[in-house]
RNA sequence: GCGCCCAUAGCUCAGUCGGCUAGAGCGCACGACUGAUAAUCGUGAGGUCGGUGGUUCGAAUCCACCUGGGCGCACCA
């Protein structure tokens, strides 16, 4: 066994055990020991290497780690296999960024196949950095054989999965209007847009239709609101909803009538104004307006109020304007009315020719759409116009705003098995519940089609290939299948090569030509459980065995993100749910419990954390501070924090074992084991709050509840440092090997072993370097496992679980505490022993048998049972405070009374609350009953207990409190010139010639204490210290030498 | 706008089914210990349990509404 050196820094010890783990590639023995042990399924959700880790990274992987750890030392296998998720439009925009382009018409130009192959080129980008994020943390996970969402095997078993779900017909291409980025020129699907919300100003602007029949003569207009006024050029109706009624107010000011919902009548009817009509919706369906923008020349039905059920009069006028290439609602209202359909904005956000005043500008734009007010405001066609703030979508990577589109795509139909959904996710055992029915449930609800294309490049294709003269399509779904019909397979599977393949049509007349776009990168990852084993191509055994996941673990974010990916993906193909436990991670802020953003500079770098403090710390501070699934904060104070209070603590108790169990060369395989019935009262307390924590801590580890089994281990490693090491060190230097000494060494070293392995999913080195050293001897103890991470989990002896010495200990403990309370009441120090302690008659059973500690720990000659009254008398003490303002004047008069009462009176006011005192009635806020000693010392009272501590001291008391007092001196020199533990020292003593006498009449005793050799008798020569202390006030000077 | 979560000491958090005087750690003040010692232990001060109302013998806990924070959703016209 080595010493231990607390002070160790946290990372040098943990370089020390990567290193061990390394060496003897003990991650590897830990998933091969239990191979042919029942599957414990662990799912990773792939990362991207091209981006750095951030502090939530370290969170979620802390869960992930630290879950598999717990069930491989429970007897499962559990695979551990790493991924990457390579593809898709952040990865495009960082080579855009690199090379100076900007948009699709730059890649076309710069190549797509250079284009390609330099998102390849950048996708591992920062694995290194993440690759050793991954080890400092001690996330154990195959990286080495990850799987990759951009191999050929991995997109081909994407194209198996595209491929059922094409078959079920569930994969459709559509024209609908979708969420569309004008920089990255493609849709987006819904979990993208849930990334990009961002608070905007925007101007908005009430505008005038002026109606074709005016008013009493005067002009008549619809008024409508948007957030977009760039939509107006495109404007073919007004919607109204059927049901409400609409009012027409006629405007005093300008003397023009205006058409609103009645229900936001208020907003419009300013002084003078008079509403002077009234319809239902439903009859202003069909009046023709004149168009704001004269851009819309297109011949049919336009220009007219339609009826839309999506209509309200909860904001805005109650009238809708509709621009059907922009808005969802919009196409759907219009097409039902059979309105015409125009667009007048190209790919890249840009008007086209059709709007020949603003040809080419942006729609985005904030100035276009100030122009576009003007120029309506120009023509008198603005009622009111304000800079309107609300959240906008925005392109999660880009961060342009996004436009709705009226756009070509194709669509999984989600919304065709929604029920699946739904009762799948039902199946699931979310962490925090909540989520099922919230955050899961309400999303659900509401599912739309998921927007499966992507009109980029560097994604896996759409396996689907179109005739070009009859149109007939036909899905893909292996690389044969594609061998077969274009006689040969492309360099890879990716743009541009997959296009080169075409082949005849058996329609005679046309070539199957690939229709051009890629997917959206959720679909690569919620695949993975398929294809990360290359299923069905290869491993359909293995699959079997690992599907679905016993658990999964990310940020709730991946609410909508990873965890519905793979709900949807495993639904549609299996029908079944691909997970059994989720656990849903909060987000990690920053100190003032802000969101860490690169853009608010608040992230903490986590290699710094774990320079600090240790990956233990930061692993530790992640579980224990508060339920996972809550906001955490990061900071370093908080992290250090908790190395204070948890790894430092266990450092320290393993330092204390390491250097006694050196010194007596303990070794706790060859001594003579002391059954725990037979060892001291206190070994057995210990042992049965070990016990009960391993109880605990298992259960806690198996519904998922880290944070418990943390709590628990903290608190149990507490009491193991501070009281029971505290109070046996004694034990431990006591000479030879006697049989209480050798039940010390092995309870301390059953416990210290027994943390270890309950702590190894959490603080996976300390637990490591805490093994080594005590369980393996330093490696000399071949008959155990070679790793604390290839130990089974401990398993708690029910029967040592002594729940009545638990209880008798907390009694203990309190007395303790009360008689600590009496000692600094007192101010009498510790170190003067003291004549008594008196504690409850009705306790003398339990408190007999801990006697010795008490009395040891509160430095007192004798414990007395007695009852209450016996020592003590009780008396009525008034709150002077409470009594003067409820009392005035008869304050002084009453509180006589009260010292003067009597034993009746204080009896009755004990027992009802309430005591008649001078014709008045006072109650528990005035008055409180203390008690005062009927000796010469103090009493303190609690509702359960009582003790009292005798504070007279006699000349012997005082003697044996300056030997005391010496003796600490001396220990406290012997500590300063450092001094070994065992050396035996000479000492000099000069001064108060009554302390001299004192110590001259205890020499045997202090000798034996502070291990003196000889006491000189003229000044030590070689002193090595010499030092004046205050001896309770006496003078005394001691050196000391070897 | 709709939904989910959260709000307890200066800070970070516990508080079980509604039930003793609402707790812990850190910080602060004071003290102790001194063969784990740049470690450790104790005592004390510190609370309108976010607010208002309700249910109840009894509410930090259950209900309603409100306020503040975090997050999510989206036809915000």
């Amino acid at each position: 066994m080595r010493k231990v050196d607390a002070k160790e820094p946290a990372t040098s010890r943990e370089q020390r055990v990567l290193e061990f783990w390394k060496q003897e590639n003990i991650f590897h023995k830990s998933e091969k020991a239990r191979e042919g042990r029942p599957e414990w399924v662990f799912y990773e959700g792939p990362p991207t290497a091209n981006g750095l880790p951030h502090p939530g990274h370290v969170l979620t992987r802390v869960f992930k780690d630290l879950y598999p750890r717990y069930r491989t030392m429970k007897g499962y296998h559990v695979m551990r296999k790493a991924g990457w998720d390579t593809h898709g439009l952040p990865v495009e925009i960082e080579i855009e960024k690199k090379f100076g382009m900007n948009g699709k018409k730059d890649i076309q130009a710069f190549g797509i196949e250079r284009f390609v192959q330099a998102c390849r080129e950048s996708v591992f980008k920062y694995e290194e950095v993440w690759r050793e994020l991954t080890e400092r943390l001690g996330y154990w996970i195959d990286l080495d054989h990850p799987y990759m969402t951009l191999t050929d095997d991995y997109i081909e078993s994407v194209w198996h999965l595209l491929k059922i779900i094409y078959d079920k017909g569930w994969l459709v291409e559509g024209h609908r209007v979708s969420p569309y980025c004008p920089h990255c020129e493609t849709t987006l699907s819904s979990h993208e847009v849930a990334q990009g919300y961002k608070d905007v100003k925007d101007l908005s602007v009430t505008a005038k239709f002026r109606a074709a029949d005016d008013v009493d003569g005067r002009p008549t207009y619809f008024l409508a609101w948007t957030t977009t006024p760039w939509t107006l050029p495109s404007n073919v109706g007004l919607a109204v909803n059927e049901d409400l009624t609409y009012v027409l107010i006629h405007k005093a000011k300008t003397d023009e009538n205006v058409w609103v919902a009645e229900g936001l009548q208020g907003q419009f009817v300013e002084e003078g104004d008079r509403v002077i009509a009234q319809k239902r919706g439903r009859d202003l369906v069909g009046s023709a307006y004149t168009p704001v923008f004269p851009y819309v020349v297109q011949e049919g039905k336009k220009h007219i109020v339609i009826a839309s059920p999506h209509v309200t009069d909860e904001s805005g006028t109650g009238i809708v304007h509709m621009a059907p290439a922009h808005g969802e609602e919009d196409y759907k209202a219009c097409q039902a009315a059979g309105l015409i359909f125009v667009n007048f904005v190209d790919e890249s956000g840009r008007f086209t020719k059709d709007v020949a005043d603003y040809e080419g500008r942006f729609v985005k734009d904030e100035e276009l759409n100030v122009d576009l007010v003007k120029d309506l405001a120009a023509r008198g066609l603005v009622y009111e116009k304000h800079k309107h703030e609300h959240s906008y979508p925005h392109c999660w990577r880009c961060d342009t705003p996004l436009i709705y589109y009226a756009i070509h795509s194709w669509f999984i139909r989600t919304t065709e098995f929604k029920d699946a959904l739904i009762a799948n996710s039902q199946s699931v055992n979310w962490i925090p519940p909540h989520i099922r029915d919230g955050r899961m449930g309400n999303f659900l609800e509401n599912v739309i089609d998921w927007n499966l294309s992507r009109s980029r490049y560097w994604g896996t294709p759409l396996p689907i290939w179109r005739c070009d003269a009859c149109g007939e399509i036909e899905c893909i779904g292996s690389r044969a299948e594609l061998e077969k019909k274009a006689g040969r397979l492309p360099k890879e599977l990716h743009k541009p090569y997959i296009d080169e393949l075409t082949w005849p049509c058996r329609c005679g007349r046309g070539t199957m030509v690939r229709v051009p776009e890629v997917i959206d990168v959720w679909f690569d990852s919620g695949s993975m459980p398929f294809a990360q084993l290359h299923y069905p191509f290869e491993n359909q055994d293995l699959f079997e065995r690992l599907y679905p996941a016993d658990f999964v673990c990310e940020a709730i974010d991946q609410t909508r993100g990873w965890f519905y990916s793979l709900l949807a993906i495993s639904t549609a193909v299996t029908g079944r749910a691909p997970y059994k436990n989720v656990l849903v991670l909060g987000h990690v802020l920053d100190e003032q419990g802000k969101k860490m953003s690169k853009s608010k500079g608040n992230v903490i770098d986590p290699f710094e954390a774990f320079d600090k403090h240790g990956a233990d710390a930061v692993r530790f501070y992640f579980v224990s501070n508060t339920q996972p699934w809550n906001s955490q904060l990061f900071y370093h104070r908080a992290v250090a924090e908790a190395k204070a209070k948890y790894i430092d603590l266990l450092q320290n108790i393993h330092q204390f074992y390491a250097l006694y169990a050196g010194i007596d060369g303990f070794n706790p395989y060859q001594v003579e084991q002391v059954p725990v019935a037979e060892r001291p009262l206190m070994d057995r307390w210990l042992i049965a709050r070990l016990h009960q924590t391993i109880q605990g801590v298992d259960e806690a580890y198996e519904r998922y509840d880290a944070t418990q089994a943390a709590r628990l281990l903290q608190a149990f490693v507490d009491e193991l440092s501070t009281w029971y090491v505290r109070r046996n060190r004694d034990r431990f230097w006591a000479d030879g090997m006697g049989r209480d000494k050798v039940a010390a060494y092995l309870t301390l070293f059953e416990a210290l072993k027994t943390v270890a392995l309950l702590t190894a999913p959490i603080t996976p080195f300390l637990a490591e370097d805490i093994y080594q050293n005590v369980v393996r001897l330093g490696g000399d103890a071949k008959h155990v496992p070679e790793s604390v991470h290839l130990c089974d989990f401990p398993a708690a002896d029910a029967a040592l679980v002594d729940e009545a010495l638990i209880r008798e200990m907390a009694l203990v403990l309190r007395i303790v505490e009360m008689g600590r309370h009496l000692r600094n009441e007192s101010k009498l120090k510790t170190r003067q022993p003291l004549a008594a302690l008196y504690v409850p008659k009705a306790q003398q059973d339990v408190i007999a048998k801990f006697a010795d500690v008490i009395q040891d720990e509160l430095n007192v000659k004798e414990i007395r049972f007695v009852d209450l009254d016996d020592i003590a008398r009780p008396m009525l003490y008034l709150n002077l405070n409470a009594v003067g303002k409820a009392f005035g004047r008869k304050t002084p008069m009453l509180n006589e009374a009260a010292k003067n009462a009597d034993e009746t009176q204080i009896r009755a006011f004990r027992e009802t609350g309430a005591v008649e005192l001078a014709g008045e009635t006072l109650t528990q806020e005035h008055a409180e009953i203390r008690y005062e000693a009927k000796f010469e010392g103090l009493v303190t009272v609690d509702n359960r207990l009582f003790v009292g501590l005798e504070t007279r001291l006699t000349p012997e008391l005082v003697e044996e409190g300056y030997v005391r007092e010496v003796i600490s001196k001396m220990q406290m020199m012997r500590k300063e010139v450092d001094y070994g533990v065992t050396h035996h020292v000479r000492f000099y003593a000069e001064g108060d010639p009554e302390l001299l006498q004192v110590i001259a009449r205890n020499r045997a005793r202090i000798d034996q204490t502070v291990l003196v050799r000889e006491w000189s008798d003229a000044p030590l020569a070689d002193a090595d210290l010499t030092k004046e202390w205050d001896v309770n006030g006496k003078k005394l000077t001691l050196s000391v030498a070897r």
